[in-house]
DNA sequence: GTCTATAATAGGATAGAC
DNA sequence: GTCTATCCTATTATAGAC
């Protein structure tokens, strides 16, 4: 096979086991033995594990990042805002679910120089997230509860919307946006 | 030290490490480093790693379980009953920080019985829960939204307050449960 | 590009002295 | 209850043949 679709099948299919069974818990061994060949083969395509990680944890990182800057800079209601970045992490969430999860919980195991800059990117991220909320509530279009706490409960929220997949794959991608949407914009009580 | 009061500690000082460094990152010598003995030592108190996850998660899952049932059965409103439930949440991700976290994050590595187990009382907390929204939609109480999908995003946000302590400690419990409780019961909108 | 063989290290766990 | 010494296995990664 040839080397660059070698090297995306493995992270891919390593991104799949990550997630599974955790980083650590997968052996060199174990993700070669899924793609049919043996673990010295691997080092002809990459370089070490922790470039596969990375590769799979710095691009979603960085694409999360580009999204919520460009959100921010733009023109539209805070509300609307809000729905661009629900529908981002629903897409991330039923189309990259692997990936997702496996930047979500294995990001520690990056080595220093990519866990720096992946930190750095999250903090960016959740500040741009954090400015989102508190421009809503000074124009009066949002409630004025306290934005960090908001900020920080509304991201759980959506960040780990891919336990989904391993519980209730039973709902489209479509019904699960319309629900989320309306639960975490408009609020549980009636009336 | 006593036999009893060692392996409590070790208990503890190994959810503290679990939590910071993951399971599979920690090693037997990494735990016992920590307080202050050889790894040997450790053998004298506890049977195997697995027996100490199976120590710190086990006890938690069944303590929200029991929770949970309590609520379910008793005869408060539903919007009294999901108060209880953040409470539970919010005094766990307080006071035993790193026991929740571990749970959430670690189950996987449980042996065989201890994580069928788990699921159990994890799937049997899920199910109370959505008992508990869908009483409260029937009677009227709450907006009709999709239960399965309101209890996922609900819960999702709950179970994941706990990276709070690693980011924003300047709030106290209460701040963050009166905020919590008023965003995840009434909403983000104003009017 | 994949193989076999192997180096080098780290891990969980036990035996037996004190 | 803790120690030293050690066993056994699994791991990441490399060397060199094909």
């Amino acid at each position: 096979m040839s080397r660059s679709n070698r090297k995306s099948q493995i992270v891919q299919t390593a991104a799949h086991l990550f997630r599974k069974e955790g980083y650590q818990a997968v052996s060199m061994r174990d993700l070669a033995d899924n793609l049919g060949i043996k673990a010295a083969s691997l080092y002809n395509h990459i370089s070490s594990k922790e470039e596969i990680l990375a590769l799979i944890i710095m691009d979603m990182a960085r694409t999360f990042s580009e999204h919520i800057a460009e959100v921010r800079k733009n023109e539209n209601s805070s509300v609307d805002k809000l729905t661009e970045i629900i529908d981002m992490h629903l897409r991330t969430t039923f189309h990259k679910t692997d990936v997702l999860a496996c930047m979500n919980r294995e990001w520690k195991h990056l080595n220093d120089d990519y866990r720096k800059t992946y930190l750095q990117l999250r903090n960016q991220y959740e500040n741009d997230f954090l400015q989102i909320i508190e421009n809503g509530m000074e124009t009066g279009e949002l409630r004025s509860l306290n934005p960090k706490i908001l900020s920080n409960t509304f991201l759980s929220a959506l960040r780990n919307l891919y336990h989904w997949h391993d519980r209730d794959p039973e709902f489209s991608e479509d019904r699960v946006r319309e629900s989320v949407k309306d639960y975490l914009l408009s609020g549980l009580l009636l009336g």
